[in-house]
This record gives structure tokens, sequence and C-alpha cells, in this order.
DNA sequence: AAAGAAGCCAACCGCCAAAAC
DNA sequence: AGTTTTGGCGGTTGGCTTCTT
């Protein structure tokens, strides 16, 4: 006998959130905590699986969450990591205080691993490659959709897309405005989705189409969790984390060449 | 300007380990 | 102790956007 699957899939809607789904999730998740997934879709008024709300609050809604372009230090970072410990991208996320295990395989698959490769570097295994018997690695042709198996808009009605953009400096910048955003952007306070006793400051940032833009500006500061300030806080904590790690690693390719303790530096990064 | 190819990334899928029963 | 449920993870898909021809 299988496992049961997560959900009852009949009547589920699928596919891209939508701004009032989002809100829905946000609120429930203000009021009732993260966790038990499985009923949260039912008690928040969601057509939805558990797992996808989980999914969409982690990657997407979660007011900690860093929008904007990888900076160079955190892709540096990310391929030493990766070099220590693989594809375990849910433990290299860790180390990258607001970005999600998502969005650093897809930077990796779409980025960085083509970038060693371009540069003779086996992104699997952080070897040069030989450069007299290069691996040619074949990126498979995408498969493209076969038109003929395309859903027609009966099947699928056209969904809003609550796509986030990646932004400039020069966008959405501010805080302070509360009426909107450059470029028609639109900021709903966060207060407008939680409780103000949660103490929590910031916007989410709309474009003119609804699109969520950036909530990288949340300051979580709940009482209830002090304890993960250095998540949750402000860039300025991110980046000193990160250096810290950054350090931490060059002090030991520079002062030791004891490969043991390279070993034991990355299993400090499983805890 | 149009069509096709390639890139990007949110969302889905299936598996696994831990927790709950 | 065994079974079921849940949460979490990595791999993959596919729709939309951007680039190239």
């Amino acid at each position: 006998m299988g496992r049961a699957p997560c959900c009852s899939k009949v009547g589920l809607h699928r596919g891209p959130w939508t701004p009032r789904e989002d809100t829905l999730l946000v609120k429930y998740i203000q009021a009732h905590g993260e966790g038990h997934w499985r009923s949260l879709p039912k008690k928040a008024g969601l057509l939805r699986c558990g797992k996808s709300c989980r999914l969409r609050w982690m990657n997407y809604l979660r007011p900690d969450i860093k929008r904007g372009n990888i900076t160079p230090d955190e892709e540096d970072l990310i391929i030493r990591l990766h070099s220590l410990l693989g594809n375990r991208w849910s433990l290299i996320a860790g180390r990258l205080p607001g970005r999600t295990d998502n969005e650093i395989k897809n930077y990796w698959n779409t980025h960085l691993s083509k970038r060693l490769l371009s540069q003779g570097t086996d992104p699997n295994t952080h070897k040069k490659l030989p450069p007299d018997n290069p691996v040619v690695v074949l990126f498979p042709k995408k498969k493209r959709k076969n038109k003929s198996t395309k859903p027609t808009e009966q099947e699928k009605p056209k969904i809003h897309l609550p796509k986030p953009i990646r932004f400039t400096s020069s966008v959405c910048t501010t805080k302070s405005s509360s009426q909107g955003g450059e470029n028609g952007q639109v900021l709903v306070p966060w207060s407008e989705y939680i409780n103000d006793d949660e103490n929590r400051t910031g916007f989410l940032c709309y474009n003119d189409d609804h699109d969520l833009i950036n909530n990288s500006d949340f300051e979580c500061q709940s009482h209830h969790d002090h304890d993960h300030d250095h998540v949750l806080g402000a860039e300025g904590d991110s980046n000193d984390s990160l250096e810290k790690i950054y350090e931490e690693y060059l002090q030991l390719l520079k002062t030791n060449e004891d490969e043991v303790q390279l070993d034991s530096f990355a299993e400090s990064l499983l805890i």
C-alpha cells in the first residue's frame, strides 16, 4: 500500500498564486503561526495543497526573504559552500540569510554551474577539467512544449501571476513612502496583512499589475523571535554573517592545508 | 516585425527521515 | 515495535520573458 497523498488533489487550485491567495496565507500564518500545513489550507480558506502553501510561504512570502540580485560576495560564498556541501541547497541557503534554497538552486543551475564550466571547472567536483580532454557537458536542448498538447484557454484559464521581479537599487528603495513607490509601484503596509501587535514594519511592494516586487524591507520584530534576529535582521546583519563565514573559510584555506580541518568546517555548517 | 530559441524561476513531484499514533 | 502522517529536501517541469535570427 502506497503512502497516502498529502492531500486530496481533487478540486485544488494549482499553478501561480494570486494576490488574494497570498493575502489569505499571510493572514492565516500571522494569526496562527507556521506549521500544520496539512490542515492550513482548509482553515485559511485556500483551495491549495498544504505542501503548496508551505512552499509559497517559505520561498516567497516569508517576511525575512531578501529579494534582489545575488551579490558577487554571495556568489563566491555559494560556490565555496557548494564545493564543501554539494547540492545540499537548504544548508547552503542557511548560510545566506534571506536567501531560499530554491533561489540558490535556480541560481546555481542557471548561472554558476555554467560559469564554472566556461572557466574550465567541473561544477560537480570543483576540480579543473583537463584542457586536452575537457568534459563536454551537453545541456540537453530544452524540451519545447508540444503545442498540440498545450491546454486550451478553457482548460487552463489565465491566472494573474504574482511574480517577483529583480530590482535594482533605484527601485523600491524606500519604505517611508506609504503611498507608492516609483514607476507605479504600490507599497502595501505589512500591517494590512497582519495585526498590529505583531510589531512588524515594512511593506509588500506590488507593481501596477499587482505583482509582488519585494518584501525584503520587512523587519521582523516579533517579540517571539529575538533568538532569530541574526536571520531576520536587516541587510547589515546579513553581510556581517556572510563575511564571518567567508573569513572563517579563508582562514582555513590560508593557514591549513590539512583537509581534516576543512572537513570539520564543512561539518560545522551541517549543524 | 515576426518567429523561434534560449533563459529564467516559481511551482510541482516524489522521496526520505522524523514525529506521532 | 510497527504503521501512518507530516515536514522538508532536491530534482524537474513548464509557462513566461528576453534574446537572436
